[in-house]
DNA sequence: TGCCATTGGTTAGGCTCCTTACTATTTCAA
DNA sequence: TTGAAATAGTAAGGAGCCTAACCAATGGCA
């Protein structure tokens, strides 16, 4: 349930002052970066924590919305590239949804290598059953803002990761 | 390296396409959540992938950023609770940086029950020297941002994130 | 003073995702 | 046609964090 943001008001602190000896940094950057990693870091563990209570995880919700979307049978290869995982790991998250009953697999007729995997009419139903519950909560976690503070916000973390994905090469 | 959010532009049409079907929902939250997720994803992995140039992860470079502020010794136990994790996890972030000579330990002459954790001056040494670069590039990824919109952003998040608190009780 | 609840730290095992290394199948080109 | 390269899926092991269950030391209270 990564809580990987710690010690707001002491990193701040430390941050604040180590920054003080580094002449012409920015500090309002290290504010809004303390800010970015807790705000992550709370919105990561409720996804997970809400998920939980299906047997669910990010990952594997993922994947059901990729098979809802597609309307049939796909791949692993397909489906990991779908939810941008490695395929050893949609493996496992397949491996987790069969178990669970959501899905069922079979060979692909067409290609000796791979696999199908479709959703189990179970499953879907589930889905449905879900599906106004979690999106409620999406939309009450973002009742205080404003469909135009909403756009703004998405604008800014577009800027940002664009950015932030230039820093990493 | 988590990349928990997918399928950026199928899983957002899919999502649609369900909101469609449950009336009087908000689909503005949707796409607002799912690039919450992808920000959260991308900004968490470009954290770890800098930090991971150093031996460091997130949690283990809030320890050292805990630490230098403390100014002095510090039990696992007040770590953990500054650093927001569990004491288990505290014994396992301690290890790492023991073995990376970042600190050292010795039991607590005070209590018999606890240890005290310090800076070696090899890990202060190493701290002053990776800093610059580390605030750099945090200065770096919000360039485009201005100072006002990052305060913006900010509040926003602060927001959310008492939302999201309150729905996970 | 002696007992027991509390607190500190560790161990063991779980979960999610990752990387690396492997086998099986298919494809393409010499 | 056949042998090398590419592709599908899996297995093993790692990192980060969690919970639960444990001893060891402490300290309040009868």
């Amino acid at each position: 349930m990564a809580l990987i943001l710690p010690a707001n008001k002491i990193l701040h602190e430390t941050l604040e002052r180590v920054a003080r000896e580094i002449p012409g940094l920015d500090k309002q950057s290290i504010r809004t970066h303390i800010s970015i990693a807790k705000f992550s870091s709370d919105c990561t563990g409720s996804y997970e924590a809400h998920f939980a209570r299906f047997g669910l995880s990010q990952g594997r919700f993922a994947v059901l919305m990729v098979l809802i979307n597609a309307g049939g049978p796909m791949t692993p290869a397909n489906l990991a590239d779908a939810v941008s995982v490695k395929r050893a790991t949609m493996t496992g998250l397949v491996d987790v949804l069969k178990k669970g009953g959501w899905v069922e697999t079979r060979r692909n007729p067409d290609d000796g290598r791979s696999l199908v995997i479709q959703l189990t009419s179970k499953g879907i139903a589930r889905i449905k059953d879900l599906m106004p519950d979690h999106l409620d909560r999406m939309s009450r976690s973002l009742a205080s803002l404003t469909d135009q503070e909403q756009q703004d916000f998405i604008t800014l973390m577009h800027k940002i990761s664009a950015r932030v994905a230039t820093l990493s090469q």
